[in-house]
DNA sequence: TTTTATTAATTGAACGTTCAATTAAAAAAT
DNA sequence: ATTTTTTAATTGAACGTTCAATTAATAAAA
């Protein structure tokens, strides 16, 4: 039946249906058919590339993770290296496009909660949480003293998050989305600026 | 007839156990059999006090809900009116010794994800978030224009519910939550007093 | 070139497990 | 005696995994 090489393609396509079969039908009631229905491929395909389901899922919060990174790479690399032009790029990304889509934002919360639970979810989200975390400590460090930059980037870290969840949970999550970016970097820059007194 | 009065102790401990069971195994294994034995009673008695093991998990989440209003409305009743008093107890609240538990912060992150996709806990979840909102609108409305009190209202309800979602998901809860309410506090009012420079 | 062998990709059915719900009988209280 | 409470066994559906069989593509041999 398959030609060869067929590898990537069937990995990115099985991953991508299990965002959508997450996002549509919740974590509680994705199955192994309702992924390999999605991807237009059997059942069986899925230990045949991941072991399992299990391996699946990680493989598809391991992409999110990566769109993530990816984003935010993209973004400061076409920025001067300015304390709020990092602010602002580190903001966007965590509200690009892709993440904003219901697909990312409901597969993210559905990690989220199953991380609790799960060693090997548990430590992709605690590497990202940190990694948010100390991208903003850096930036807040090249104005404030230490101690404001903690509090700064947690603060901000949190605010970021928070408006992600709520506008995850919202009815209508694209103006949530929207009102939050503002709301975030608003708070951020001047948060950065708050010692010029 | 039969004992009194057993109606709600049996539904107390089986909430209680359902908490218990989703802070342990997570929402993902939690059974009517793994709650039903931490509750020492049989499977069948779920069926009997709540319906099934659907009625059961809503009635944990508005348990949950029902004690996170008691203790605001506790806290607001031992204060003045103040605006700075307010927002205190709003955050104390949504920060107190039982939302603390492994237990309520694991139950809540896992209800929070399982709304996406059950419009019976979706609903009492977007009370539950809509009450934050304008419990600090009221609070912020008092000393800011209108869009002004809007925006520190969203920015304040996303900081609690993210560094709530942070130090739930991190390793030490304990740590976490406990900064998380200072800095919080300190967010909130410093921005209540943001209009008189 | 044609034929044969090998490898890679894919399917789908069978299997064993787990679960929620149901139910009938027992126990306890009035 | 009657009603409520509780248990424990049963049922049937749903699930993830496994695996033998199938097919297509490639390599090797003729």
């Amino acid at each position: 039946m398959p030609k060869v090489g067929m590898r990537d393609t069937r990995r990115q396509q099985l991953i991508t249906a299990t965002m959508e079969s997450i996002a549509e039908l919740g974590m509680q009631n994705t199955t192994i058919v309702s992924i390999s229905r999605r991807a237009g491929l059997s059942s069986g395909i899925i230990g045949h590339y991941f072991g399992g389901k299990q391996g699946l899922i990680e493989a598809a919060l391991r992409y999110l993770l990566e769109q993530l990174g990816k984003e935010l790479k993209e973004r400061i690399a076409r920025t001067d290296g300015s304390p709020e032009q990092r602010l602002k790029c580190i903001v966007e990304a965590n509200f690009s496009d892709f993440q904003q889509t219901e697909m990312a934002a409901k597969t993210w919360l559905s990690f989220w909660a199953r991380s609790m639970h799960e060693p090997g979810l548990q430590r992709l989200q605690q590497i990202n949480n940190a990694r948010l975390y100390s991208n903003l400590r850096y930036a807040f460090a090249a104005r404030l003293p230490p101690e404001a930059a903690t509090a700064a980037a947690r603060q901000t870290a949190s605010m970021i998050d928070g408006f992600w969840l709520r506008s995850a949970l919202s009815k209508d999550p694209a103006e949530g989305f929207a009102e939050a970016q503002t709301l975030c970097k608003r708070f951020a820059l001047s948060t950065l600026n708050s010692g010029s007194h």
